[in-house]
DNA sequence: TTGATTTATGCAAACGATTACACTAAATAA
DNA sequence: TTATTTAGTGTAATCGTTTGCATAAATCAA
């Protein structure tokens, strides 16, 4: 019946030209209220809507935007996804999603397919192995901005939001030293990835300023999974000096940990203490729940929006580079608060 | 530098036509081999990117495709997304997300924004609150595939892949029965969703082939969360007789409901079972795992993906009506399997 | 040499909407 | 009455590609 409705086919029901269609719709001052009102109830009455391509095409906006994650399905990044849809969906803005699967080629690819649909701009994290920046140059050249969160490069004239993860690692860090612990292990990523190794900093300086010693044997370097957490307390335990204390930085290593820390007859939070980093959805679902830093990803996701919106918004095309770095928050739970120590927490 | 190069920059760097661009790089066989080359090589250089709107405007075709969930950062729904994305990706489709929020006001707008968008192609799953029909009609009416996905409407002509609901709540009761589970109770939610409502009907027929009795007393309807749980048993254990089981068809309220009959001091899974619904990723994690019932949601993107590609490429523009149901399966866990029965379990 | 066929390319319309410019008729000013 | 403004609408170009048709040059057959 309705079937792909365009301004002609009002236009030739009305015995008007597609013009004056097109400008009763857009509310044109030049069009007499009686064939505006015409136009807009055949308008409706036909079911007509529309055609957003065509006027990409003339307009040379899209009103697409293109989101690249590593995967869609990891809570961290589908809440970032949200916070992006959420606040660019008021805005007329649509958004594509695309997956990486943490690899260089299909980043690149992605790039690509997206510039092609004349997406209006980029919003993306990086995968793990990228190297290469050509296809970030291609984004640049087409003047379509380009927005960073989470896992960023330094790009000039690249905009980013980020958690500040040198303070996430240094407030964990300094609550477990708060809570009496003496000897605090650390579980890294890859630091080829920045927020690895901010968070590791952050973890280091926290103990210098209190007086503890930092030493290398203490940290890790492991994947991101409950396996690794397990083996990593094995690898610990058999230091002369053991720990007291583990800051993860992931909740799923931390867990892994404390699995491990359970089977060996260890009591938490008492004898032992442990804070994850992202605030996994688990952490706090958990009988002994589980103490995260909090990256407010749902937050970073809208600011990441936003600074994409001031971007295009920019009043006479200043282009600004905003590099936005959020706060985390430490949620501390049942995992590292010992019952001596609790007055002081919080 | 490059900015937008069209092949008519192409045409005119080289002195020859824009129909001859196109045609050479699309690999037409009227173009003689040199010009190909040149025109290949120049494009490359000049740093040339189709423009798919225009090509999507000319053909009618954008290769655009909607998804339409209620929220994006829930982990069913972002795997089911994953997977069409996956399967989608490939064969040339973009995918656009939108989230409706579990409302039906953003579930009109969305699907009415999508259609502007000029989608091949709509995947949704019902918002709980959603009456309306007329925002499907519109979809028919313009001769596009839309495929519900987990919750759906039985519309003439539109296809759906969901799981089969009532042999999930069969099998996660019949598993309680041949556990000696004798009073099992159901958790359910909203009976105007069909999803919830089949899987009573699966509890209430394992019952029966079972020689247990149903009873409307050990059946309530609550909202999908953990607080949800808590109340749902402290309303049973009000009983004259106390259930010793409960099929929950939601994970959360599985949890709610462990964690209060933990508090209770009853002994799981020795004196009581638990079994949730949908396989959410903490259930495996917790320290009494929780049985549940898979619900394949990867796979069910991918199906979904399917039957829309089924419906496109449908040789002779055969419009098939495709219902399918994939098949779930229990996981057991700690919360449901008894020591004295483990045998029997698997 | 001439006509027929093939090969490679150009021309122009089409997709659907917007918009600068032109035009007509009515209203107003002189 | 005549000139000038104004309101309302039509004409046609534009965005970047694709593609049916026309055309020119080149090849082939006789």
């Amino acid at each position: 019946m309705s079937e792909k409705i365009t301004i002609y086919d009002i236009a030739k029901k009305l015995n008007i030209t597609a013009a004056t269609v097109s400008r009763a719709l857009n509310n044109n001052p030049r069009i007499s209220d009686t064939t505006r009102k015409l136009v807009m109830e055949t308008a409706a009455s036909m079911g007509y809507t529309q055609n957003k391509l065509a006027l990409a095409l003339k307009s040379g906006k899209s009103n697409l935007v293109g989101v690249i994650v590593p995967y869609i399905d990891t809570s961290f990044f589908a809440s970032i996804i949200r916070g992006i849809e959420e606040a660019l969906h008021p805005e007329g803005y649509n958004v594509i999603i695309c997956q990486t699967h943490e690899t260089e080629a299909k980043e690149i690819e992605t790039v690509n397919t997206l510039l092609n649909a004349q997406v209006d701009g980029i919003l993306m994290s990086l995968s793990k192995t990228s190297k290469e920046t050509t296809h970030f140059e291609h984004i640049l050249n087409k003047k379509i901005p380009l927005v960073f969160f989470d896992r960023r490069k330094n790009i000039k004239g690249v905009s980013s939001v980020t958690i500040d993860d040198f303070e996430g690692g240094y407030v964990a860090t300094k609550h477990l030293i708060e809570q009496g612990c003496k000897t605090i292990a650390h579980l890294s990523g890859d630091w080829s990835l920045e927020i690895y190794k901010n968070r590791s900093e952050g973890y280091k300086q926290a103990l210098l300023d209190h007086g503890l010693k930092y030493d290398e044997k203490y940290l890790l370097h492991v994947k991101s999974d409950t396996e690794a957490g397990k083996s990593a307390v094995d690898t610990l335990m058999k230091l002369d000096k053991k720990p007291d204390a583990i800051f993860s930085s992931s909740d799923f290593v931390a867990l892994g940990a404390i699995q491990r820390l359970q089977e060996l007859g260890i009591k938490l939070p008492d004898d032992f203490c442990v804070v994850g980093f992202s605030n996994e959805p688990f952490t706090q679902l958990m009988e002994l729940s589980i103490s995260s830093v909090d990256q407010a990803p749902h937050e970073m996701g809208r600011m990441a929006a936003k600074v994409f919106l001031d971007q295009v918004s920019g009043v006479g095309k200043v282009k600004i580079e905003q590099k936005v770095e959020l706060t985390p928050h430490l949620i501390s739970r049942k995992s590292s608060v010992k019952p001596v120590a609790k007055k002081k927490a919080k």
